[in-house]
DNA sequence: TTGAAAGCGATACCAG
DNA sequence: CTGGTATCGCTTTCAA
């Protein structure tokens, strides 16, 4: 039996190689696989065919070396275990993937130091462009990755008007308008609304929308119905208990994301309340677990797979100069579905 | 107001600039930045000053075509959106990034012609490494990967014995079988099981631990109340509402994901069974909805984190030399995850 | 239409 | 202890 010598990286075929097989020389080699210059129809095809003999397969430090390009995307998360981002990501990497580029992932952990240290990170490694989803950047790194010729599109709420990169958002408001109108109109009584916590990026967003779908039909809001909680089970849970607690009864509950809704759905049942007969609840996000709560959950569906295509084709049109116009800013409306819950 | 010219990429800041402004050689700058030789310490003052002052950052790529290493590993999985992935591409990014390695994901689709075609690319692009997990390397694209000094480390059900690469393993068949023997003492009556789809990589290894499990009780399995489903809500339910439609009552039902038992409860609720008084029924992975479900499922948690983590740890041994023995196995146990569903 | 040769920016060998 | 310089593999002028 043979064995391979271990660790037995053969020298690479190199362009010289192909250049000498092939009897031309190494401009030649190189021109005829970029086509950046017209060569002869002979010529290409001997060429060619010495490329396909030895196997040559491009070398893409030095290629990256000489143009100073790296054909590689970063993709920026504050925590790709969140449901939503391994679908950009993956969004992303079907359009630019195919396409040569190599996704890199980067993770800030929700850190705003990791964040300026991982944007080093990418001048230092030449990425081509950013996919940054979750946060609006730093002015200072947007500079600083701007300067470095750094291509960036940013995907989260409150980015949308900078005028110093493309965009990518989910209209929230708008969503959870459209949903608060359409529900609030099958429901007679009292209607609450479990925001998230302040302080979250999303959240003075999505409470907007409630309050503009409640406006549209001309209801007031009670304060005492409009509560906020941590996005979690627990916090929509105890949020919803402390309502009913205080002895008020919506026949409508508006949440700010599917957990907390999923919370609260648990606390009408532990109340002893029918959802959606007494209570009706609503959610955001459509997780995973929405489809699979009892009763499934009325909720809203951003595209997460979209936003990630979206920026990747706003990012090759810079990566690839075909755009240089100013920032764009493109707004994807995210969909309501409706289940039983609501 | 002062506008930056448009792409101004300003010339980074070489060796060779350092050099000057310390008044050494570029050899000497290298070797102050790399520790590989000893340096005066006089010199090696100035030049880290320097070093200070321009702000010098070395540039990967000519680093990489000098040394054959581009300090990037790869982690490669069939559909990063799937629950696991992420997670373990943060644990794996956790160990690996405050080291300086770039963390590229590559997503198969769970295509065997893009993972040969992946396969390709990263040995193209020389990554340091690759951590695969989801499914067992064809050997062939191990050879291709050992080949050109690509160290990998593979995790996923059923790499075990192989003596090419080093895995990282979670011991689904122990975990499952803990489970079946813990919950199978505590009920009085017919067990039932509703597996994964034959075909699938995990299917094999958690039934051979649910009946490992009711051996150890010498109990018999019941064939009729032993099936498979795919992982999915609607296949768990389908699964156990055949079975009562059947005329079967099974006290206990082991399931072999969280999916298929959250769909099973569904299927036991609609049939006015009480879970867990009439029914008791049990999970596997602890995906979010586990906790979310009406009740809380009983389930088993393998641990993504740390088998991220064990994966880059392993792999970087093999990147940095500092291990060259034979292929190393390491088994993580799963823990069991009691809650009211069983 | 093609070739020769100058880099891209770092490292590592060989001298001194 | 330090310096000069060849080299990694490719692209891209400049000349012919």
């Amino acid at each position: 039996m043979v064995t391979a010598p271990r660790d037995s990286r053969e020298r690479r075929v190199t362009v010289r190689d192909v250049a000498a097989h092939a009897g031309v020389s190494q401009a030649t080699v190189s021109q005829v696989l970029s086509g950046s210059r017209p060569v002869a129809e002979e010529t290409r095809a001997r060429v060619l065919a010495a490329v396909q003999e030895l196997g040559y397969r491009p070398n893409h430090f030095a290629r990256a070396l000489r143009q100073q390009k790296s054909h590689t995307v970063a993709i920026v998360v504050p925590n790709i275990t969140h449901v939503t981002y391994p679908m950009v990501a993956r969004g992303a990497g079907e359009i630019l993937g195919p396409l040569g580029y190599q996704v890199a992932l980067y993770d800030t952990n929700g850190l705003r130091a990791t964040e300026k240290q991982i944007v080093r990170t990418l001048t230092d490694r030449m990425v081509d462009g950013a996919i940054v989803f979750g946060y609006p950047l730093a002015p200072s790194d947007a500079r600083m990755l701007q300067e470095s010729g750094v291509a960036v599109v940013n995907g989260s709420p409150g980015s949308e008007s900078s005028p110093l990169w493309d965009t990518v958002q989910v209209d929230e408001t708008a969503a959870l308008r459209y949903l608060t109108r359409t529900l609030a109109a099958r429901y007679d009584g009292p209607i609450a609304y479990i925001g998230g916590p302040s302080g979250h990026n999303t959240a003075p967003r999505r409470e907007a929308g409630f309050r503009a779908g409640m406006q549209d039909l001309t209801l007031a809001t009670d304060p005492r119905l409009t509560t906020s909680a941590p996005y979690t089970w627990a916090g929509g849970r105890s949020a919803l208990t402390a309502m009913l607690e205080a002895g008020l009864r919506p026949r409508l509950v508006v949440c700010a994301n599917d957990m907390i809704a999923i919370g609260a759905i648990a606390a009408a049942r532990e109340y002893g309340l029918d959802v959606p007969g007494e209570v009706a609840v609503s959610g955001y996000d459509n997780i995973d677990a929405a489809e699979m709560a009892v009763p499934p959950l009325t909720t809203v569906e951003a595209s997460p797979f979209e936003q990630g295509r979206a920026a990747a084709r706003l990012l090759l049109e810079r990566m690839t100069d075909t755009y240089r116009g100013p920032a764009r800013h493109l707004t994807l409306s995210a969909e309501p579905v409706i289940r039983a819950s609501a």
